[in-house]
DNA sequence: GCCAACGTTGGC
DNA sequence: GCCAACGTTGGC
């Protein structure tokens, strides 16, 4: 069982637009970072639970909880020409890229800011709030979930 | 809108 | 394989 953080730019998906879909599935498409690829295709099981943060907006920050139900297959966005993640590159033999699919969990009753987080100290080590971190899908410590997930039920 | 920090591309 | 140039992310 791992833990992730997926970031998501509200103004194009939102934890409301999630949780408006009541619990069918949707798939994560448009990663298009080697290194969050193979996190999700190495490493990402069903059954995974993450994080759902927004970035770029007004108040950045963990706002909800998704749950992976579906393994790394070959991201279909790549291969269309209309999509804005079309990668001339990939094609139906080499796919190049892939997705999950998750499903909505919960939404959290309060956003935990980016700024709050920054003040926890059990959270130092956690990858989001290094310096210039930009990785779009990352890996969660067990203890860094748990504590998350308490100062969500304050 | 700025810009620091990354990631990717492509010429050599 | 190096690295300059370019593109993107994302907080502020």
């Amino acid at each position: 069982m791992n833990y992730w953080l997926f970031k998501s730019e509200p103004d194009a998906f939102s934890i409301d637009d999630l949780k408006a879909m009541k619990g069918k599935k949707d798939h994560w498409d448009g990663i298009r970072n080697y290194q969050a690829r193979n996190l999700m295709r190495d490493d990402m099981k069903k059954g995974d639970l993450g994080f759902f943060y927004h970035s770029s907006c007004k108040v950045p920050g963990i706002v909800g909880i998704v749950e992976v139900v579906r393994e790394a297959y070959p991201d279909f966005t790549a291969l269309d020409p209309e999509s804005k993640y079309y990668d001339p590159k990939a094609s139906e033999e080499n796919p190049r890229w892939v997705m999950v699919d998750v499903k909505f969990k919960k939404k959290l009753k309060k956003v935990l800011s980016l700024e709050y987080l920054r003040t926890v100290d059990e959270l130092s080590e956690m990858l989001l709030l290094r310096k210039g971190s930009r990785l779009s899908i990352q890996p969660v410590m067990e203890s860094q979930w748990l504590t998350i997930l308490e100062l969500s039920a304050e």
